[in-house]
This record gives structure tokens, C-alpha cells and sequence, in this order.
DNA sequence: GTGGTTGCAAAGGCTTTGCAGGCAC
DNA sequence: GTGCCTGCAAAGCCTTTGCAACCAC
């Protein structure tokens, strides 16, 4: 059922995801993997990543249309999306909590977690748009 | 360029978007819009749902993995969805302002907007699971 | 009449899956 | 030895797109 055996491949791609900095996309660790193992397939890839998104060591990060992008980050925190380049910058913000007023208004639903996503031009493009 | 000809597609599909109760995708708006125009295609619904979401008539809700849904309610309000049955229901709650705590951590970003969703069950489903 | 719009069908991109062989335990 | 895991390739699903005909203006 649940995949539990440390597998060479399953290895390479831990690897791969908890040294990536860049929210990488299933394409992308399948071509980082494969230098550690070259004749791992797209498909291991996939089950591979749907595991640990279960596991809870990823946090799969869906656009629409575009393909989910995973996230290894163990800190809380935010993403910011830029409009711009459409790069995934980390924000390591507190904010104020958001399921209690939810669930203040709506007690008849079982609320249990607020998920939060910024929008805007990261600094990178804003300056290169500055120019 | 722009769609800008009001066609008896264009007419039958916004009637149906804006009559939707169900946050609904483009396979049921297709759906319906057939009884009204028997003939019309999933491409044109599609071209018409992206013209009208870049005319800010529409919000997309892209779930990951799952086809994009469509939500025309005019109120400013936020999303539960349930973790049970999958449903999407409105929140119209007030919760306090995201952007401003994000800007103040963050300057070099040019932060814009923040998007929040909840997640939980839903009372129908809550109900359904206690007995 | 003109050019945006449509229908059709094919293609596209990402992801999942069936199956036989292989390997961790 | 057992049955979970892998590689391969095909299929699935949602969505987009090229093209010729069509119709709103």
C-alpha cells in the first residue's frame, strides 16, 4: 500500500528535493535525478512525489494550467508569485490567524486551514522593470 | 483581438455562468449551454470562459490535478473546500489585511494582493459523517 | 463586406496507470 | 520467497489550437 521501501530511486529523489532551492516541477527533479540515476523513469518520479506529498515531506504547489511545483521548505512560511517571471519567492512572514474568524462566522463547518498565496512583482523584476 | 461580438454563444454562456450556484467547471458549463445552443463546441466554451475571466467577469479556481472552476459571485468573499466531498463553498467573512504585514516584512517585493482559501469539511458533510 | 467567432478535430502538456520483471526486506 | 516497486509505454484528462466556414456589425 503506503510506499515504504527505500528504493535507490526513492533515495536519488529525496536527494534531489531537499537540496532543490527553486520549488521545482516534477520535469525537473526527473532530469536532476537522473544524474544520480540514470535510467529512473518520469512515471517513478511521479509515484515517488505523491508519496511524500502523503507523507507530508512536500507540499505540492498547483497553478492552473501549469505543472505542480513542490516544496521541501520545513520553515513556515508564504509564497509570494510573481506576475512577472512567474518565479515562487519564500516569505518567512507571521501573519494574523485566519481560521478563527472563519470559523467564528461559520460554525457549522468544520474549518481547519487557511491556506495563503501573495501575488506581485518580486524584486528581481522590480528592478529589472525599473531600468 | 478582443472578443467583443455578442454571439448567441457568447450570450448562452454567460447566461448560464451567471445563473451557477455550483462554482462550476467547463465540462458542465458545456453541458448546459448545449440545451440552449445545441450545437455549440467545448472550444468555443473554453475561449469564452478565458475572454470572460480576462474581462474580470469570472474568477478561475484551479485546483491542482483537477479541471479549473469558474466563479462568478460579485460579492468579495473567500473559499472552503471541503476536504470530504470536494464541494466549494462561499465564505463571506472579513479577515484581517494580509498585504500590509507582508509589505512591511518584505519592501523589496511589490507585493499586490493576497489570495486566501480554507480548508475543512463542509456542514452537509460533517452531518452526513456524525451518523 | 470584413474580420472577429465558431465547430470540428487534432494536438498539446501534464499526469496516471497496466503490466511484467525486479529488488528490498 | 513475497509483494512492493520499477520501467516502459500507452492512455487519460483537461485545455488549446489550426483552419475553413460563418455571422455580427
Amino acid at each position: 500500500m503506503a510506499m515504504k521501501r527505500l528504493t535507490r530511486q526513492r533515495k536519488a529523489v529525496l536527494e534531489v528535493v531537499q537540496r532543490a532551492r527553486n520549488h521545482p516541477d516534477a520535469a525537473w527533479i526527473y532530469q536532476e535525478v537522473r544524474k544520480l540515476v540514470p535510467t529512473i523513469s518520469l512515471g517513478t518520479v511521479y509515484r515517488t512525489l505523491d508519496a511524500l506529498v502523503e507523507e507530508g515531506y512536500l507540499v505540492p504547489i498547483s497553478r492552473g494550467g501549469e505543472a505542480t511545483r513542490y516544496d521541501a521548505n520545513r520553515k513556515p512560511h508564504y509564497h509570494l508569485i510573481c506576475t512577472s517571471c512567474g518565479e515562487i519567492v519564500d516569505l518567512e512572514v507571521e501573519l494574523p490567524e485566519l481560521v478563527g474568524a472563519a470559523r467564528a462566522a461559520y460554525p457549522e463547518h468544520e474549518i481547519r486551514a487557511a491556506h495563503v498565496e501573495f501575488e506581485g512583482v518580486c524584486a528581481a523584476c522590480r528592478d529589472r522593470l525599473a531600468s
